[in-house]
DNA sequence: GAGTGGTCTAGACCACTGT
DNA sequence: CAGTGGTCTAGACCACTCT
Protein backbone atom coordinates (compact mmCIF):
# COMPACT_ATOMS: atom_id res chain seq x y z
CA UNK A 1 0.00 0.00 0.00
CA UNK A 2 2.27 3.23 -1.38
CA UNK A 3 -0.87 5.61 -0.81
CA UNK A 4 -2.56 6.79 2.37
CA UNK A 5 -5.15 4.58 3.18
CA UNK A 6 -7.41 7.08 4.76
CA UNK A 7 -7.90 10.49 5.43
CA UNK A 8 -4.61 12.79 5.09
CA UNK A 9 -5.69 13.63 8.57
CA UNK A 10 -3.08 14.66 11.70
CA UNK A 11 -4.91 11.88 13.59
CA UNK A 12 -2.75 8.68 13.86
CA UNK A 13 -3.64 5.45 11.78
CA UNK A 14 -4.47 3.39 14.48
CA UNK A 15 -6.63 5.98 16.26
CA UNK A 16 -8.75 7.10 13.43
CA UNK A 17 -9.31 2.91 13.23
CA UNK A 18 -10.43 2.92 16.63
CA UNK A 19 -13.19 6.04 16.12
CA UNK A 20 -14.53 4.33 13.25
CA UNK A 21 -15.20 1.11 14.96
CA UNK A 22 -16.30 2.45 18.00
CA UNK A 23 -18.44 4.43 16.12
CA UNK A 24 -19.74 1.14 14.45
CA UNK A 25 -19.94 -0.35 17.93
CA UNK A 26 -22.07 2.16 19.29
CA UNK A 27 -24.47 2.42 16.13
CA UNK A 28 -25.29 -1.25 17.31
CA UNK A 29 -24.00 -2.81 14.50
CA UNK A 30 -22.22 -5.66 16.04
CA UNK A 31 -24.88 -8.46 17.47
CA UNK A 32 -23.68 -8.84 21.29
CA UNK A 33 -23.59 -12.78 21.07
CA UNK A 34 -21.19 -12.81 17.64
CA UNK A 35 -16.99 -11.73 17.61
CA UNK A 36 -16.74 -9.02 15.59
CA UNK A 37 -14.55 -9.18 12.43
CA UNK A 38 -11.32 -10.35 13.45
CA UNK A 39 -8.03 -8.27 12.46
CA UNK A 40 -7.26 -9.37 9.79
CA UNK A 41 -10.66 -9.02 8.84
CA UNK A 42 -10.53 -5.29 9.67
CA UNK A 43 -6.98 -4.88 8.22
CA UNK A 44 -8.37 -5.75 4.62
CA UNK A 45 -11.51 -3.86 5.22
CA UNK A 46 -9.53 -0.77 6.48
CA UNK A 47 -6.61 -1.44 4.32
CA UNK A 48 -4.10 -1.34 6.85
CA UNK A 49 -1.90 -3.78 8.58
CA UNK A 50 -2.82 -6.41 11.06
CA UNK A 51 -0.68 -4.10 13.78
CA UNK A 52 -2.45 -0.92 13.56
CA UNK A 53 -6.08 -2.80 13.58
CA UNK A 54 -4.87 -4.64 16.51
CA UNK A 55 -3.31 -1.29 18.44
CA UNK A 56 -6.94 -0.07 17.78
CA UNK A 57 -8.75 -2.71 19.43
CA UNK A 58 -6.73 -2.67 22.52
CA UNK A 59 -7.14 0.70 23.04
CA UNK A 60 -11.16 -0.33 22.41
CA UNK A 61 -10.56 -3.00 24.82
CA UNK A 62 -8.56 -0.99 27.52
CA UNK A 63 -11.47 1.32 27.81
CA UNK A 64 -13.75 -1.85 28.15
CA UNK A 65 -16.49 -1.58 25.34
CA UNK A 66 -15.29 -4.82 23.77
CA UNK A 67 -14.10 -8.26 25.34
CA UNK A 68 -10.96 -10.10 23.87
CA UNK A 69 -10.86 -14.14 24.15
CA UNK A 70 -7.77 -15.99 22.47
CA UNK A 71 -8.76 -18.32 20.10
CA UNK A 72 -12.66 -17.41 19.79
CA UNK A 73 -12.59 -13.57 18.79
CA UNK A 74 -13.60 -10.01 19.76
CA UNK A 75 -16.73 -8.94 21.51
CA UNK A 76 -18.91 -6.17 22.74
CA UNK A 77 -18.30 -6.16 26.06
CA UNK A 78 -21.54 -6.67 28.26
CA UNK A 79 -22.69 -5.80 31.93
CA UNK A 80 -23.00 -8.51 34.36
CA UNK A 81 -24.15 -7.73 37.86
CA UNK A 82 -20.96 -8.74 39.05
CA UNK A 83 -19.30 -6.03 36.72
CA UNK A 84 -21.54 -3.48 38.24
CA UNK A 85 -21.61 -4.27 41.88
CA UNK A 86 -17.35 -4.10 41.40
CA UNK A 87 -17.44 -1.07 39.47
CA UNK A 88 -20.47 0.61 40.20
CA UNK A 89 -21.16 0.13 43.77
CA UNK A 90 -18.76 1.49 46.76
CA UNK A 91 -20.37 1.15 49.64
CA UNK A 92 -18.46 -1.10 51.91
CA UNK A 93 -18.76 -2.11 55.20
CA UNK A 94 -16.05 -0.49 57.99
CA UNK A 95 -14.48 -4.22 58.27
CA UNK A 96 -13.56 -3.24 54.23
CA UNK A 97 -15.55 -6.25 53.33
CA UNK A 98 -18.10 -5.67 50.27
CA UNK A 99 -21.76 -7.46 50.83
CA UNK A 100 -24.05 -7.79 47.75
CA UNK A 101 -26.93 -5.97 49.18
CA UNK A 102 -30.27 -6.69 48.81
CA UNK A 103 -33.72 -4.86 47.36
CA UNK A 104 -36.97 -3.27 48.60
CA UNK A 105 -39.07 -1.53 46.21
CA UNK A 106 -40.80 1.09 47.83
CA UNK A 107 -42.46 3.28 45.12
CA UNK A 108 -42.54 3.35 40.84
CA UNK A 109 -44.58 5.76 39.42
CA UNK A 110 -44.54 8.25 36.29
CA UNK A 111 -44.52 11.72 36.72
CA UNK A 112 -43.46 15.12 34.65
CA UNK A 113 -40.10 16.04 34.97
CA UNK A 114 -38.93 18.86 37.10
CA UNK A 115 -36.87 21.50 36.18
CA UNK A 116 -34.04 19.84 38.31
CA UNK A 117 -34.53 16.46 36.33
CA UNK A 118 -34.64 17.71 32.88
CA UNK A 119 -31.29 19.91 34.07
CA UNK A 120 -29.76 16.88 34.62
CA UNK A 121 -30.94 13.99 32.01
CA UNK A 122 -31.12 16.54 29.87
CA UNK A 123 -34.68 16.36 28.81
CA UNK A 124 -36.93 18.38 26.73
CA UNK A 125 -39.62 20.53 28.62
CA UNK A 126 -42.33 18.28 29.14
CA UNK A 127 -40.90 14.91 29.12
CA UNK A 128 -42.32 12.50 31.49
CA UNK A 129 -40.08 10.29 33.36
CA UNK A 130 -39.95 7.43 35.99
CA UNK A 131 -39.17 7.91 39.55
CA UNK A 132 -38.04 4.71 41.45
CA UNK A 133 -37.58 4.39 44.83
CA UNK A 134 -36.17 1.81 46.82
CA UNK A 135 -33.99 0.33 49.67
CA UNK A 136 -30.96 -1.38 49.95
CA UNK A 137 -30.69 -4.04 52.57
CA UNK A 138 -27.35 -5.02 54.02
CA UNK A 139 -27.60 -7.98 56.69
CA UNK A 140 -31.24 -7.58 57.03
CA UNK A 141 -30.87 -3.58 57.79
CA UNK A 142 -31.71 -0.72 55.91
CA UNK A 143 -28.37 0.95 54.39
CA UNK A 144 -29.31 3.05 51.60
CA UNK A 145 -32.65 4.74 50.45
CA UNK A 146 -32.16 5.49 46.79
CA UNK A 147 -34.46 7.63 44.55
CA UNK A 148 -34.06 6.95 40.31
CA UNK A 149 -35.05 9.09 38.10
CA UNK A 150 -35.20 7.74 34.17
CA UNK A 151 -36.74 9.52 31.06
CA UNK A 152 -39.59 7.28 30.18
CA UNK A 153 -38.78 8.24 26.78
CA UNK A 154 -35.57 6.14 26.45
CA UNK A 155 -36.81 3.42 29.13
CA UNK A 156 -40.60 3.16 28.36
CA UNK A 157 -42.59 0.90 30.79
CA UNK A 158 -39.96 0.58 33.18
CA UNK A 159 -42.87 0.36 35.68
CA UNK A 160 -44.30 -2.83 34.25
CA UNK A 161 -40.75 -4.43 33.73
CA UNK A 162 -39.86 -3.94 37.43
CA UNK A 163 -42.99 -5.48 38.78
CA UNK A 164 -42.32 -8.68 37.11
CA UNK A 165 -38.76 -8.84 37.85
CA UNK A 166 -37.45 -6.93 40.59
CA UNK A 167 -33.57 -7.00 39.82
CA UNK A 168 -31.33 -6.31 42.22
CA UNK A 169 -28.70 -4.44 39.56
CA UNK A 170 -30.53 -1.83 37.15
CA UNK A 171 -27.81 -1.40 34.30
CA UNK A 172 -27.97 -4.99 33.45
CA UNK A 173 -31.57 -4.38 32.89
CA UNK A 174 -31.15 -1.33 30.53
CA UNK A 175 -29.34 -3.44 28.69
CA UNK A 176 -30.90 -6.58 28.42
CA UNK A 177 -34.03 -4.80 28.27
CA UNK A 178 -33.52 -1.56 26.43
CA UNK A 179 -30.23 -2.24 24.75
CA UNK A 180 -28.60 0.74 26.42
CA UNK A 181 -25.19 -0.14 27.99
CA UNK A 182 -23.91 2.31 30.53
CA UNK A 183 -20.38 3.37 30.48
CA UNK A 184 -19.53 5.84 32.75
CA UNK A 185 -21.51 7.82 35.61
CA UNK A 186 -20.05 11.05 37.76
CA UNK A 187 -21.20 11.73 41.48
CA UNK A 188 -21.20 14.38 43.81
CA UNK A 189 -21.08 13.22 47.19
CA UNK A 190 -22.03 15.30 50.18
CA UNK A 191 -23.40 15.27 53.65
CA UNK A 192 -26.82 15.91 55.35
CA UNK A 193 -28.81 15.26 58.09
CA UNK A 194 -31.87 12.81 57.90
CA UNK A 195 -35.67 14.18 57.51
CA UNK A 196 -38.11 12.06 59.42
CA UNK A 197 -38.85 10.66 55.81
CA UNK A 198 -35.32 8.69 55.48
CA UNK A 199 -35.06 8.41 59.59
CA UNK A 200 -38.42 6.48 58.89
CA UNK A 201 -37.61 4.25 56.10
CA UNK A 202 -33.39 3.85 57.26
CA UNK A 203 -34.99 3.26 60.86
CA UNK A 204 -32.24 5.63 62.93
CA UNK A 205 -33.23 8.85 64.38
CA UNK A 206 -33.62 12.29 62.87
CA UNK A 207 -30.95 14.20 62.44
CA UNK A 208 -28.39 11.39 61.76
CA UNK A 209 -25.58 11.98 59.09
CA UNK A 210 -25.93 10.86 55.83
CA UNK A 211 -23.87 10.26 52.88
CA UNK A 212 -26.24 11.70 49.79
CA UNK A 213 -24.44 10.18 46.19
CA UNK A 214 -26.00 12.11 43.37
CA UNK A 215 -25.02 9.65 40.37
CA UNK A 216 -25.80 10.40 37.12
CA UNK A 217 -24.97 7.41 34.44
CA UNK A 218 -24.32 8.06 30.90
CA UNK A 219 -24.58 6.00 27.99
CA UNK A 220 -21.80 4.42 25.58
CA UNK A 221 -23.23 7.45 23.03
CA UNK A 222 -22.56 9.76 26.13
CA UNK A 223 -25.62 10.51 26.85
CA UNK A 224 -27.12 11.40 30.45
CA UNK A 225 -29.78 8.37 30.92
CA UNK A 226 -29.62 7.77 34.64
CA UNK A 227 -30.27 10.03 37.56
CA UNK A 228 -29.80 8.46 40.82
CA UNK A 229 -29.80 9.88 44.69
CA UNK A 230 -28.80 7.70 47.23
CA UNK A 231 -28.95 8.48 50.70
CA UNK A 232 -26.49 6.19 53.04
CA UNK A 233 -26.14 5.78 56.49
CA UNK A 234 -22.41 5.21 57.64
CA UNK A 235 -23.13 3.98 61.23
CA UNK A 236 -21.35 0.94 59.77
CA UNK A 237 -20.48 1.36 56.33
CA UNK A 238 -18.46 4.03 53.93
CA UNK A 239 -17.65 4.94 50.71
CA UNK A 240 -14.50 3.44 49.05
CA UNK A 241 -12.24 4.99 46.92
CA UNK A 242 -9.18 4.45 45.19
CA UNK A 243 -7.07 6.73 43.63
CA UNK A 244 -4.11 5.86 41.29
CA UNK B 1 19.10 -14.41 19.62
CA UNK B 2 18.26 -18.02 19.32
CA UNK B 3 17.71 -18.71 23.23
CA UNK B 4 15.22 -16.93 25.51
CA UNK B 5 17.01 -14.32 26.85
CA UNK B 6 15.39 -14.78 29.99
CA UNK B 7 14.41 -16.51 32.82
CA UNK B 8 11.83 -19.82 31.07
CA UNK B 9 8.58 -17.67 33.25
CA UNK B 10 5.21 -18.23 32.26
CA UNK B 11 5.20 -14.49 32.24
CA UNK B 12 5.77 -12.87 28.81
CA UNK B 13 8.74 -11.27 28.18
CA UNK B 14 8.11 -7.66 27.90
CA UNK B 15 6.36 -8.20 31.46
CA UNK B 16 9.26 -9.48 32.92
CA UNK B 17 11.53 -6.72 31.03
CA UNK B 18 8.30 -4.18 32.94
CA UNK B 19 8.75 -5.63 36.07
CA UNK B 20 12.92 -5.18 36.32
CA UNK B 21 12.47 -1.96 35.15
CA UNK B 22 9.94 -0.57 37.75
CA UNK B 23 12.09 -2.31 40.29
CA UNK B 24 14.96 -0.44 39.40
CA UNK B 25 13.01 2.78 39.38
CA UNK B 26 11.67 1.74 42.16
CA UNK B 27 15.29 1.21 43.64
CA UNK B 28 15.79 5.21 42.45
CA UNK B 29 18.58 3.79 40.04
CA UNK B 30 17.87 6.65 37.88
CA UNK B 31 17.74 10.61 38.29
CA UNK B 32 14.63 12.49 38.33
CA UNK B 33 16.60 14.85 35.70
CA UNK B 34 18.09 12.72 33.72
CA UNK B 35 16.43 10.67 31.25
CA UNK B 36 16.25 6.78 31.50
CA UNK B 37 18.09 4.15 29.08
CA UNK B 38 16.69 4.44 25.95
CA UNK B 39 14.65 2.04 24.56
CA UNK B 40 17.90 0.53 22.07
CA UNK B 41 20.05 0.42 25.27
CA UNK B 42 17.46 -1.62 27.27
CA UNK B 43 17.23 -3.68 24.53
CA UNK B 44 20.84 -4.23 23.90
CA UNK B 45 20.92 -4.90 27.79
CA UNK B 46 18.07 -7.57 28.16
CA UNK B 47 19.02 -8.72 25.03
CA UNK B 48 15.60 -8.23 23.54
CA UNK B 49 14.00 -6.54 20.66
CA UNK B 50 13.09 -2.54 20.96
CA UNK B 51 9.56 -3.56 20.55
CA UNK B 52 9.58 -5.48 23.70
CA UNK B 53 10.98 -2.82 25.77
CA UNK B 54 8.45 -0.30 24.31
CA UNK B 55 5.57 -2.17 25.17
CA UNK B 56 7.41 -2.53 28.61
CA UNK B 57 7.77 1.12 29.26
CA UNK B 58 4.81 2.04 27.00
CA UNK B 59 2.86 0.18 30.41
CA UNK B 60 4.78 1.94 32.76
CA UNK B 61 4.17 4.98 31.49
CA UNK B 62 0.10 4.08 31.59
CA UNK B 63 0.58 3.71 35.51
CA UNK B 64 2.70 7.23 35.26
CA UNK B 65 5.65 6.30 36.79
CA UNK B 66 7.09 7.68 34.06
CA UNK B 67 7.04 10.29 31.53
CA UNK B 68 7.99 10.28 27.51
CA UNK B 69 9.00 13.01 25.72
CA UNK B 70 9.50 12.54 21.71
CA UNK B 71 13.08 13.50 21.03
CA UNK B 72 13.83 13.97 24.79
CA UNK B 73 13.63 10.41 26.30
CA UNK B 74 11.78 8.80 29.11
CA UNK B 75 11.68 10.48 32.43
CA UNK B 76 11.05 9.47 36.22
CA UNK B 77 7.63 10.76 36.66
CA UNK B 78 7.81 13.70 39.55
CA UNK B 79 4.63 15.37 41.39
CA UNK B 80 3.76 18.92 40.26
CA UNK B 81 1.09 20.67 42.56
CA UNK B 82 -0.93 20.77 39.54
CA UNK B 83 -0.54 16.54 39.22
CA UNK B 84 -1.96 16.68 42.70
CA UNK B 85 -4.77 18.83 42.73
CA UNK B 86 -6.03 17.66 39.53
CA UNK B 87 -5.62 13.53 41.02
CA UNK B 88 -5.66 13.81 44.63
CA UNK B 89 -8.43 16.37 45.23
CA UNK B 90 -11.59 15.82 44.74
CA UNK B 91 -13.46 18.63 46.28
CA UNK B 92 -15.03 21.10 43.49
CA UNK B 93 -17.58 23.62 44.07
CA UNK B 94 -21.56 23.13 43.98
CA UNK B 95 -21.31 24.83 40.30
CA UNK B 96 -18.51 21.73 39.57
CA UNK B 97 -15.53 24.17 39.39
CA UNK B 98 -12.30 23.31 40.88
CA UNK B 99 -10.56 25.95 42.83
CA UNK B 100 -7.35 26.03 44.34
CA UNK B 101 -7.61 26.26 47.99
CA UNK B 102 -5.54 28.23 50.56
CA UNK B 103 -4.06 26.43 53.59
CA UNK B 104 -3.80 28.10 57.44
CA UNK B 105 -1.44 26.17 59.09
CA UNK B 106 -3.80 25.57 62.32
CA UNK B 107 -0.70 23.00 64.81
CA UNK B 108 1.80 21.05 64.05
CA UNK B 109 3.12 18.33 67.15
CA UNK B 110 5.41 15.20 67.83
CA UNK B 111 3.52 13.07 69.39
CA UNK B 112 3.24 9.03 70.40
CA UNK B 113 1.41 7.06 67.68
CA UNK B 114 -1.82 5.87 68.95
CA UNK B 115 -3.23 1.98 67.86
CA UNK B 116 -5.79 3.30 65.15
CA UNK B 117 -2.23 5.20 63.37
CA UNK B 118 -0.05 2.12 64.42
CA UNK B 119 -2.56 0.61 62.24
CA UNK B 120 -3.18 2.60 59.61
CA UNK B 121 0.44 3.59 58.97
CA UNK B 122 1.78 -0.19 59.62
CA UNK B 123 3.41 1.20 62.34
CA UNK B 124 6.00 -0.68 65.29
CA UNK B 125 4.85 -0.21 68.23
CA UNK B 126 6.05 3.25 70.13
CA UNK B 127 7.23 4.34 67.06
CA UNK B 128 6.34 8.90 67.01
CA UNK B 129 4.58 10.45 64.02
CA UNK B 130 4.17 14.08 63.04
CA UNK B 131 0.54 15.28 63.36
CA UNK B 132 -0.81 18.58 61.39
CA UNK B 133 -3.74 20.10 61.51
CA UNK B 134 -4.34 22.52 58.94
CA UNK B 135 -7.14 24.33 57.04
CA UNK B 136 -8.48 24.56 53.74
CA UNK B 137 -9.96 27.59 52.15
CA UNK B 138 -12.07 28.62 49.28
CA UNK B 139 -12.65 32.06 48.85
CA UNK B 140 -11.65 33.35 52.39
CA UNK B 141 -13.54 30.88 53.38
CA UNK B 142 -12.88 27.81 55.81
CA UNK B 143 -14.42 24.57 54.03
CA UNK B 144 -12.59 21.92 55.37
CA UNK B 145 -10.71 21.14 58.59
CA UNK B 146 -7.33 17.93 57.57
CA UNK B 147 -5.85 16.33 60.40
CA UNK B 148 -2.12 14.52 58.49
CA UNK B 149 -0.26 12.20 60.15
CA UNK B 150 3.08 10.60 59.16
CA UNK B 151 5.62 8.60 60.91
CA UNK B 152 8.28 10.64 62.12
CA UNK B 153 10.75 7.88 60.72
CA UNK B 154 9.90 8.11 57.08
CA UNK B 155 9.53 12.06 57.32
CA UNK B 156 12.20 13.33 60.56
CA UNK B 157 11.85 16.95 61.27
CA UNK B 158 8.99 17.46 58.94
CA UNK B 159 7.85 20.55 61.76
CA UNK B 160 10.60 22.87 60.94
CA UNK B 161 10.30 22.05 57.12
CA UNK B 162 6.75 23.12 57.53
CA UNK B 163 7.50 26.19 59.37
CA UNK B 164 10.08 27.48 56.83
CA UNK B 165 7.72 26.56 53.68
CA UNK B 166 4.30 26.21 54.33
CA UNK B 167 2.98 24.67 51.19
CA UNK B 168 -0.34 24.25 49.73
CA UNK B 169 0.61 20.74 48.56
CA UNK B 170 2.04 17.86 50.59
CA UNK B 171 3.03 15.46 48.46
CA UNK B 172 5.31 17.29 46.30
CA UNK B 173 7.14 18.17 49.66
CA UNK B 174 7.28 14.79 50.49
CA UNK B 175 8.81 14.29 47.08
CA UNK B 176 11.53 16.90 47.23
CA UNK B 177 12.46 16.88 50.68
CA UNK B 178 12.37 12.99 51.48
CA UNK B 179 12.29 11.30 48.21
CA UNK B 180 9.22 9.41 49.10
CA UNK B 181 6.57 9.32 46.32
CA UNK B 182 2.72 9.37 46.46
CA UNK B 183 1.42 7.30 44.03
CA UNK B 184 -1.92 5.72 44.95
CA UNK B 185 -4.49 6.74 47.91
CA UNK B 186 -7.29 4.76 49.50
CA UNK B 187 -10.29 6.79 50.38
CA UNK B 188 -12.97 5.44 52.94
CA UNK B 189 -15.55 8.38 53.14
CA UNK B 190 -18.75 8.95 55.52
CA UNK B 191 -20.87 11.44 56.92
CA UNK B 192 -20.45 12.67 60.83
CA UNK B 193 -21.86 16.02 62.37
CA UNK B 194 -19.98 19.00 63.61
CA UNK B 195 -18.71 18.67 66.82
CA UNK B 196 -17.71 22.34 68.89
CA UNK B 197 -13.97 22.02 68.03
CA UNK B 198 -14.36 20.72 64.18
CA UNK B 199 -17.74 23.87 63.83
CA UNK B 200 -15.21 26.73 65.62
CA UNK B 201 -12.77 26.02 62.99
CA UNK B 202 -14.97 25.94 60.04
CA UNK B 203 -17.24 28.69 61.05
CA UNK B 204 -20.44 26.25 61.58
CA UNK B 205 -23.57 25.18 63.67
CA UNK B 206 -22.56 22.16 65.58
CA UNK B 207 -24.71 18.88 64.35
CA UNK B 208 -24.02 20.43 60.55
CA UNK B 209 -23.70 17.13 58.97
CA UNK B 210 -19.77 17.28 57.31
CA UNK B 211 -18.39 14.65 55.04
CA UNK B 212 -15.53 12.60 56.76
CA UNK B 213 -12.88 11.50 54.01
CA UNK B 214 -10.03 8.99 55.43
CA UNK B 215 -6.90 8.74 52.91
CA UNK B 216 -4.36 6.37 53.55
CA UNK B 217 -1.56 7.21 51.10
CA UNK B 218 0.87 5.17 49.66
CA UNK B 219 4.61 5.20 48.24
CA UNK B 220 5.42 3.91 45.09
CA UNK B 221 6.68 0.92 47.34
CA UNK B 222 3.53 0.15 48.26
CA UNK B 223 3.75 1.39 51.93
CA UNK B 224 1.30 3.53 53.48
CA UNK B 225 3.11 6.65 54.10
CA UNK B 226 0.43 9.11 55.36
CA UNK B 227 -3.25 9.33 57.07
CA UNK B 228 -5.25 11.57 56.52
CA UNK B 229 -8.66 12.71 58.08
CA UNK B 230 -10.28 15.47 56.76
CA UNK B 231 -13.43 16.92 57.34
CA UNK B 232 -15.46 19.03 54.89
CA UNK B 233 -17.95 21.44 54.77
CA UNK B 234 -20.62 20.42 51.94
CA UNK B 235 -22.84 23.31 52.14
CA UNK B 236 -21.42 24.81 49.20
CA UNK B 237 -18.98 22.52 47.57
CA UNK B 238 -18.82 18.19 47.19
CA UNK B 239 -16.36 15.50 46.68
CA UNK B 240 -16.98 14.55 42.58
CA UNK B 241 -16.15 11.37 41.60
CA UNK B 242 -15.80 9.81 37.92
CA UNK B 243 -16.59 6.07 36.94
CA UNK B 244 -15.31 4.84 33.74
C1' DG C 1 23.29 15.09 12.01
C1' DA C 2 22.66 11.89 15.68
C1' DG C 3 19.50 10.33 18.94
C1' DT C 4 14.93 10.08 20.90
C1' DG C 5 10.21 8.25 21.10
C1' DG C 6 5.82 7.44 17.90
C1' DT C 7 3.77 5.09 14.03
C1' DC C 8 3.31 1.48 10.67
C1' DT C 9 4.38 -2.67 8.37
C1' DA C 10 5.40 -7.70 7.61
C1' DG C 11 6.21 -11.91 9.20
C1' DA C 12 7.10 -15.43 12.71
C1' DC C 13 5.66 -18.45 16.47
C1' DC C 14 2.53 -19.53 20.25
C1' DA C 15 -1.89 -20.90 23.06
C1' DC C 16 -6.21 -21.49 22.63
C1' DT C 17 -11.13 -22.41 20.80
C1' DG C 18 -13.90 -24.24 17.29
C1' DT C 19 -14.75 -28.21 13.76
C1' DC D 1 -7.38 -28.61 11.23
C1' DA D 2 -7.96 -23.52 10.19
C1' DG D 3 -8.85 -19.35 12.67
C1' DT D 4 -8.42 -16.39 16.64
C1' DG D 5 -5.92 -13.20 19.55
C1' DG D 6 -1.10 -12.66 22.18
C1' DT D 7 3.83 -12.20 21.87
C1' DC D 8 8.13 -11.08 19.69
C1' DT D 9 11.11 -9.56 16.16
C1' DA D 10 13.20 -6.53 12.52
C1' DG D 11 13.11 -2.76 9.87
C1' DA D 12 11.15 1.45 7.88
C1' DC D 13 9.81 6.28 8.20
C1' DC D 14 8.46 10.31 10.87
C1' DA D 15 8.53 14.50 14.25
C1' DC D 16 11.01 16.25 17.49
C1' DT D 17 15.20 17.85 20.49
C1' DC D 18 19.82 18.70 21.32
C1' DT D 19 24.31 20.17 20.00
Amino acid sequence: MANPPLLPSSQPLFSQIKHMIVDRIKAGEFNIAEPLPSETEFARYYNVSQGTVRKAIAEIAAEKLVVRFRGKGTFVASHTEEREHSHFFHIVGNDRVKKLPGTKLLTCARRNATKEMEKRLNLKKGEDVTVVERLRIVDDLPIILETIIVSQKTFPDLRSVLNETVPNELYPLYEAEYQTRIVRAEECISAVVAGARKAKYLNIDIGTPLLQIDRVAFSIEDIPVEWRRSHCNTANHHYQNTLN
